[in-house]
DNA sequence: TAGATTGTTAATCGATTAACAATC
DNA sequence: TAGATTGTTAATCGATTAACAATC
């Protein structure tokens, strides 16, 4: 187990995210060995800081060829924990949950939707593609008679908080949340916020500023 | 116009949306004013991060009572260029283009949806909601008609690029960037990825350390 | 071999935090 | 007034970049 155990920055899981698009990309294409120059160029940084981001894996490349694809791919995917099946369960059958539910590019990447919660009882029992909606009662059984690791919020803002405490109770181990709230959970439950109302408004700055763009990294 | 001309750095700017909404809850909660402290403890900061990031604003706390909530909360908007109305294109008619169509949160934060396109002949002329389906033809056309600053991309991971060359070419200021694609505009164009299965896959990376939470301010 | 590219160390840059004087 | 909280300056911390020796 030569994994790297240290905590990797923020920044850095982020660009690693990037990073696996673009290769997955060239893979595609055929394309055999990328150096870290290409991958800086295509994401806009430099060479240096895609050689201490990968430092961070456990992985290496080769002077003068540089990586070879397909083994930096599947290393990305091993050090984001992205290289299995994860169970996901969305809370919110309103158009977003439903939307969510019916994204092919989520079973595509890995992510499987095990099932719909809803307060509403009229959408109880009914089916979105192959998933059933169940009711906010049945969350702890199924959470755990369908190992959920992640819950996905896509409930009207103000219920945001409610469903993060009862996703946390039936024990799920992380938490998308897409609502405009700020949600807290305890220590031991992992969180990103995916608040898509906010990254417009977060768009809105960077069109005031010289109608240009955010510094390399937003955010996401 | 005291407004400060320079450029925040990201971190702030997504702080900003954190505060916005969370002082929103405060106003509609009736409480009138909040202190730096109250803030930071609320999202999980410290109140000389919080006051370091309000010195950004054209807006001044009062000693020994801290913030005024309803100025405090219009600065937010205003200085983020929330405060107007902006006008939004979607591109893909599919589950998530129309799910965001119907997405009422937008409308809430005065973001107007005034047009919907996509490249399947078979959905142009349809309405979702309100919103008429356009071909992508009708794309420069409708933008500077309806005076369309952002375009939001929710289409296929293949034809994000295409379709953000063709936002630019139509002359949007700003892309809200939904795919799991890594998406390049000319620094003109301002650009926010709001990457959801990227943002699932950062999210099992801080799964798998400690079960923990990443650190203060993921990004969204 | 010669040259290109990695991996790593050290320097720089920028953001966060601490501390405290100003102030209502 | 006394005390609480801001606004600001300086110190710290961490991430990015530059530089270069190692290496295939």
């Amino acid at each position: 187990m030569k994994e790297p155990i240290k905590k990797m920055p923020a920044p850095v899981v982020q660009r690693l995210t990037k990073y696996l698009t673009f290769v997955r990309e060239l893979r595609e294409k055929g394309v055999e060995w990328v150096s870290s120059q290409d991958i800086a160029e295509a994401l806009g940084l430099t060479s240096s800081t895609v050689r201490q981001d990968i430092t961070h894996l456990d992985f290496s490349g080769t002077s003068k060829r540089g990586y070879e694809i397909k083994r930096l791919e599947w290393a990305f995917y091993r050090e984001l924990g992205a290289d299995r099946i994860t169970n996901v369960a969305i809370v919110g059958a309103g158009n977003m949950g439903r939307a969510l539910a019916l994204h092919g590019e989520l079973e595509r990447q890995r992510f499987m939707i095990c099932a719909l919660f809803d307060a509403n009882a009229k959408l109880i029992g009914r089916k979105v593609g192959e998933i059933e909606v169940f009711g906010m009662d049945d969350l702890p059984r199924l959470v755990r008679a369908r190992k959920i690791d992640i819950g996905m919020i896509a409930v009207p803002t103000a219920s945001a908080q409610a469903v993060a405490d009862a996703l946390v109770a039936a024990g799920v181990h992380g938490i998308l949340n897409l609502t405009l709230a700020h949600v807290r959970v305890p220590a031991h439950v992992a969180m990103v916020e995916a608040r898509l109302v906010a990254s417009l408004q977060e768009l809105l700055y960077w069109m005031k500023i010289t109608g240009g763009a955010p510094p390399p990294a937003p955010r996401a």
